[in-house]
DNA sequence: ATGAACGTTATA
DNA sequence: TATAACGTTCAT
């Protein structure tokens, strides 16, 4: 599937033997210690080469080649700060999250051009938003369990070092934006689902509608999102703690774990978010205290 | 506050 | 029935 992700890079076949649903393959180890250096404000006010997104949007042919070692794995350019890379996603696609709900990433037309490469695929991630949607292929095991065809698809948008990150590590193009279900306009950033009334809004939320059941009333999971970077993991790093100890844990790897699920419940913005989604509200603002509280956001 | 362990629920 | 993983509790 076009968007879901795998940073991990190609697997050993004796990396994918602990879980039948999950291709397996660890981290880069560097996933271990980075922990986002920098806050919103880094990235919106620091206009070093560092945290210039449009850059590494649409990078310069020097950047290019630094990026683009002999083979064709995917590796970050060594000029560049370990922004790609972070336990809970990478700090280049949080960064650009973050400006993109903030209204402050503008697309170039360059950029919309390479994304939309990646989004040759749109039929796959139509139907994982589908999917997400119903909360379906909710897909243990990776955002929907990567088929052949699949996995095909993702080494094909893979031609460049920065495709499989701009086209698959986030929406970044806008024509996944629809997909994944987010709007924005007019400063308002908000999914689609959740602006929809009432179960859909939870359904957004993480509930799935058989979870909503008036009468039980017992403990429900909430679903994982899909959507998050973490949920769009493919793989487990089997060297976190959730990992090691998953039989006795009963946990996701630490890595895959839904930012949407470290939420509380009914903590804040709960109700905003289920009624919709104001960029310029509280929530949003709460929305990135959250993430500081989580350490997504450190700087 | 954080992480480990366990109970429980959801899904294949 | 097996497995994955969410939610809760408890120890640190």
């Amino acid at each position: 599937m076009s968007t879901a992700v795998d940073i991990a890079g190609p697997s050993s076949p004796d990396q994918a033997h602990s879980s039948a649903k999950i291709p397996n393959e660890p981290l880069r180890p560097s996933l271990k210690r980075s922990n986002h250096p920098y806050g919103l404000s880094h990235y919106i006010s620091t206009p070093s080469q560092a945290v210039d997104v449009k850059g590494l949007i649409q990078p310069s042919p020097a950047q290019q080649r630094a990026a683009q070692p002999a083979h064709a794995k995917p590796r970050r350019a060594p000029s560049w700060p370990d922004m790609w890379e972070s336990p809970s996603g990478l700090h280049l696609a949080h960064a650009a999250e973050l400006l993109m709900r903030a209204g402050l990433l503008a697309l170039t037309p360059a950029a919309t051009e390479q994304a939309s490469l990646g989004a040759q695929s749109s039929q796959p991630a139509k139907r994982e938003a589908a999917e997400a949607k119903t909360g379906k292929g909710e897909g243990e095991g990776g955002g929907g369990g990567s088929g052949p065809e699949e996995e095909e698809e993702d080494s094909s948008g893979c031609g460049t070092d920065f495709q499989p990150f701009l086209g698959a590590w986030f929406p970044f193009s806008p024509a996944l934006f629809p997909l994944a279900g987010f709007q924005m306009g007019g400063g308002h950033w908000r999914s689609a689902a959740m602006g929809a009334e009432g179960i859909e809004g939870l359904v957004a939320e993480g509930y799935s509608p058989g979870s909503l059941g008036t009468s039980s009333g017992g403990k429900r999971k909430r679903k994982r999102c899909g959507e998050c970077v973490p949920c769009r993991r493919q793989t487990n790093c089997e060297q976190c703690s959730s990992c090691r100890n998953r039989k006795r844990g009963h946990q996701i790897c630490k890595y895959r774990k839904c930012e949407e699920l470290k939420r509380k419940p009914g903590g804040p913005g709960f109700e905003s978010r289920v009624s919709g989604f104001d960029l310029r509200g509280s929530d949003f603002t709460l929305g990135l205290a959250q993430e500081r509280s989580n350490g997504a956001l450190d700087g």
